[in-house]
DNA sequence: GTCTATATCCGGATAGAC
DNA sequence: GTCTATCCGGATATAGAC
């Protein structure tokens, strides 16, 4: 805890940070393979054969980048603890995923091509982490909905429609911001979309403890 | 018409639609860089320099097949007329997408590669097309809204929900599979999909005019 | 540890025979 | 119209100087 020592880990740890976040911004522009090494240096201001000293190859890279990505997202959903009152619980799950949307867009968007493109490299990590993750909420589900606290829905594609829905603005951030002629998201933007997805998706479940703060959550946005 | 001569041109036709399909193929599987020419001719059994006799470069060929799905999409979603009863225009909405999902996923894949990446070939498609499309379905359900019929919700909104969630079972397949320890969609797994949107969205929209066939069809599935 | 220069390979595109 | 052989730019990866 010295200042002694010329150099500790720190720049390594400082230089590989920058270049995961210089990699993040190319893949998401232009894929795995549209990625080049060079491109990726130049964003990083580091020479290329460095890129190669810390990571040894394109793939490695790719990886580690996609590691990353998923170390922090299951930090944030992990303390998505099964409350007792299924209202919070959602509630708290279409915030959360919500902020990352906004937070994180390019995590979500390299995560979603993988995906698309058939999860070739992370078939792994849905097994292992993804699916347990949902039996263990969906089952918390299903006894709400055994003890009429939530009406009798299908609590695995309630997950999916979370997540679309969540990821949509992330991924198709394009798309949304054309059709709502904006040129980036504000914080009030990411309240009111929130507000949309609670107002119908807690509407659609059978959940309407909250009503004061919906209505007005949910008028149209000019 | 008759059977005279030796080659109209059925056989450009043909070879152009092999290439095609092949090539939507590969591109889903490795992106636009990642596809290469030789795998496309490899599928499609015709050799290479042929592809690029009919579409003369790989951004030809990436940009037809762009057109091709855009065009047929059109051609689906043109006949979503504007009914008087909401319920039923959405119920539509969400039926036609969600079989849209289940006959050409690829083609939906391919399309959110493109918008996940910013939409680089097709942003002039977006202002021209989509947009329009989406400000003619939102003000009519803007006025079912001012005249009751409707709860007060933002229907741009409810258009990027029910595209989300649709389209997910296309795009996130693998995924979906996966979770639900299936190797491919049957027919009543569209079905029961259908009937979970349909119950959700049309309750959170507040509609309710044809209870009898939701509460089955949101029993959730084994 | 860092960077320049280079080896090696691969893919898009085309020339030109058939 | 069809296909073989080839060109050439560009990308990964590494060797080796500093």
């Amino acid at each position: 805890m010295t200042t002694r020592k010329y150099k500790t880990g720190k720049i390594r740890e400082r230089n590989r940070e920058k270049i995961l976040a210089a990699a993040e911004q190319e893949f998401v522009l232009h894929g795995f393979k549209g990625t080049t090494m060079q491109a990726v240096a130049d964003r990083a201001e580091v020479p290329k054969a460095n890129i190669h000293y810390y990571f040894k190859s394109k793939s490695n890279l790719y990886i580690a980048l996609l590691e990353h990505i998923m170390g922090a997202w299951n930090e944030v959903l992990a303390d998505l603890s099964a409350d007792d009152d299924p209202a919070e619980m959602i509630t708290r799950f279409i915030r959360t995923k919500m902020q990352l949307s906004y937070t994180h867009p390019n995590a979500s968007k390299i995560f979603a091509m993988e995906i698309i493109q058939g999860a070739p490299r992370i078939r792994g990590h849905m097994a292992e982490v993804m699916l347990p993750w949902v039996k263990e909420k969906t089952s918390v589900m299903q006894s709400w909905i055994d003890q009429g606290k939530m009406r009798p829905i299908d609590p695995t594609h309630l997950i999916f429609m979370i997540w679309a829905t969540t990821q949509h603005y992330a991924d198709f951030e394009t798309q949304v911001l054309e059709i709502t002629n904006k040129r980036q998201y504000a914080p009030e933007d990411i309240d009111h979309i929130t507000g949309f997805l609670l107002d119908i998706i807690l509407t659609g479940c059978g959940l309407e403890n909250n009503r004061r703060t919906r209505s007005e959550a949910s008028t149209p946005q000019v």
